[in-house]
RNA sequence: GCGCCCGUAGCUCAGCUGGAUAGAGCACCUGACUUCUAAUCAGGUGGUCGCAGGUUCGAACCCUGCCGGGCGUGCCA
């Protein structure tokens, strides 16, 4: 019997006990769950109805009690103070659940919560001129995770890589490899194409302090850019593809992957027509100087330091767009092109007030679109020392803390591989898996909105609330099922009333409840939601593991019961790693 | 000044959107490998949920005011 379907025959049971009892259908029913597994398996509250029926809760319980009859696959029902407790017969529960969960597979968790929904999540948006860093996985992996959420749960997802691609830093590191590159490349230097890029950009700065004035040759450069000079338009764009064959390697190692990329170069000019648009139906205002501005509420926006209201700045006074136009149409421009009923912008915090603002004015222009903009902002990621500040070299590389994670997951495997079974390939294929799944459940596992602090030795960490004691909880799992394999088990049905133990209840509630975990993750945006719950199945299937034999325990019947239970579990943990993007390893 | 975010155990965080005795991990003690992988498990120590009011049968959760921290705050991105 499906799990959904013992819910409903719980509230339909409840209802019906109401009416016979009440003379009328109650309202506001919630299933929920009992804090302890003894107290029951599924729980209804009865303070909603208190007020109905005129009665205390706890009387209210009683007498819907009373009125109940066990069925089929309904056990008990006990009043508990204002609590409905019901008990669910154990051969409904395990045996029901577990079929269900293995027989979905991969597609557990699917639900038509955001059918024909069709969302924009556009994320990582780096800079052409140099790699990326720490807050660059952060991004990555929230962005990631949404997106999978939002897929799982029955949104078109459009996955979106806004890249700033030209602009002064931009022609900075190109600069510096006109002047001092001695056309060099990434393959004559050995040095990932990102990497190398960086570097002269790095050295623009050097030299910068010692020769202020190259910043005018700069600015030459920009204007040569955007006029279209072929000279420097061929530099540009082979020194960003060396950088996009750079990103694309990161990419594919933290498994990032994009529906559409938009280039900055190609959207800095949108927006004109909607600030035009603005100022003819009066949302914007052109002041004496000629730049157009914009007013905000001061209910929203607050005032300014002299207590005035705040103004935001739309088109510079000689008539060129700041960093805002281009968002506002290439915000329309994404509507337009996808037929989008939501566009999620993961950005951080510190640009909090841009996306205030920018949705603000979209709001102010009329497009009914605009409440369907959201900014998924999270907080910085901060070292021990404090914030990454990349004038004093204190930013984390990416590429660097990849490697170093693999590495450390690397000396590990070695480690418990004393006899040295492993080849060198299997080992290096475990320390990417694990060393992945440390940095990405570590970023993923705090609410988005939270400053991390992000301590080296603490993530490298594989005790407690991290990536690879889930995959551990898996491995174990897949070790049970592939000795049970080998084992003599087929004409054995499994027999789940035997099941029943503290452990065993509270290991299939966890599993009941992963489908519920990854609406309401989708609907907060929150991969957190995933993590958090995903240690839970993977602590209480340890549990379980310690305190009751699988392959040993004293039956056939149960054998094959527990089988099934373990079965399940992994399907789960397998489908919520998939969730936060890290890989399952059959064995570690 | 103003706006947004954060404040729960020594540290890092959950807390099902207002319900049963506030929970985990780390750290620190004490135990458990001839038994399906000890990257594990069991037990112990540890709380004025920042403070003060208010709403409610009931508040860590909602409202108001303070205090502390972070990020921002019109022609940068």
């Amino acid at each position: 019997m499906l799990i959904d379907n013992v819910k409903t025959e719980i509230l339909t049971t409840v209802e019906s006990a109401c009416q016979n009892r009440f003379g009328q259908k109650p309202e506001g029913l919630k299933l929920g769950y009992p804090p302890q597994v003894e107290l029951g398996d599924f729980t209804i509250e009865c303070f909603p109805l208190a007020k109905q029926f005129r009665q205390n809760p706890a009387q209210i319980a009683q007498a819907i009690a009373a009125e109940i009859e066990p069925s089929e696959s309904i056990q008990a029902v006990r009043a508990v103070g204002p609590y409905l407790n019901v008990k669910v017969y154990n051969r409904t529960l395990f045996g029901g659940v577990c079929d269900e969960i293995v027989r979905q597979g991969e597609s557990l968790g699917r639900s038509n919560m955001g059918q024909g929904q069709r969302v924009m999540v556009e994320y990582l948006s780096p800079n052409t001129n140099k790699p990326l860093h720490l807050g660059h996985i952060r991004n990555g992996v929230l962005g990631m995770g949404v997106s999978k959420l939002l897929d799982a749960t029955g949104h078109t997802v459009i996955k979106a890589n806004l890249v700033n691609d030209r602009g002064v830093h931009i022609c900075k590191s190109m600069l510096a490899w006109r002047k001092w590159g001695n056309r060099e490349t990434p393959e004559t230097a050995g040095i990932k194409g990102d990497h190398f890029v960086g570097e002269w950009y790095v050295r623009y700065a050097q030299e910068e302090e010692k020769h202020p004035d190259i910043e005018q040759e700069t600015q030459i450069m920009l204007r040569k850019w955007e006029s279209g000079d072929p000279e420097t338009r061929k530099l540009w764009e082979m020194m960003n593809g060396w950088v996009y064959s750079g990103f694309a390697e990161t990419y594919q190692k933290l498994g990032l992957e994009f529906d559409a990329f938009y280039y900055e170069s190609h959207t800095y000019n949108l927006g004109k027509d909607l600030i035009q648009t603005g100022l003819d139906k009066g949302a914007f205002v052109k002041v004496a100087d000629g730049a157009v501005i914009a007013k905000l509420p001061v209910d929203e926006f607050g005032t300014q330091r002299d207590g005035s209201q705040k103004v935001e700045t739309l088109l510079r006074s000689d008539g060129t767009s700041v960093y805002i136009t281009q968002d506002l149409g290439t915000a329309k421009m994404k509507f337009d092109e996808h037929q989008l009923n939501r566009s999620i912008y993961v950005v951080g915090s510190e640009q909090n007030y841009h996306f205030q603002c920018l949705f603000k004015l979209l709001d102010m222009l009329g497009l009914e679109w605009a409440s369907g903009c959201y900014h998924l902002s999270y907080g910085m990621v901060n070292l021990p020392e404090g914030r990454m500040k990349s004038r004093e070299g204190t930013v984390i590389d990416a590429d660097d803390l990849i490697e170093e994670m693999i590495q450390l997951a690397a000396d590990e495997i070695r480690g418990r591989d004393a006899e040295g079974r492993l080849s060198d390939e299997e080992i290096q294929k475990r320390a990417f898996a694990i060393g992945l799944s440390a940095i990405k459940f570590y970023l993923l596992r705090v609410r988005p909105e939270l400053t991390i602090n992000f301590d080296p030795k603490e993530s490298i960490s594989f005790d407690g609330f991290t990536g690879p004691y889930c995959q551990y909880a898996y491995a174990r799992c897949a070790s049970i099922l592939r000795r049970a394999e080998t084992e003599d088990l087929t004409s054995v049905e499994p027999d789940f009333s035997l099941l029943g133990h503290e452990e065993e209840l509270q290991l299939i509630r966890a599993l009941i409840q992963f489908p519920e975990v990854v609406e309401e993750a989708a609907r907060d945006l929150s991969p957190a939601r995933i993590c958090n719950h995903l240690f839970t199945v993977a602590q209480t299937v340890n549990q379980f593991y310690h305190k009751h034999p699988v392959l040993a325990a004293e039956s056939p019947p149960l054998i094959k019961a527990r089988l099934a239970l373990i079965n399940a579990s992994a399907v789960v943990i397998k489908k919520a790693l998939a969730l936060l993007g890290i890989e399952t390893l059959e064995e570690m």
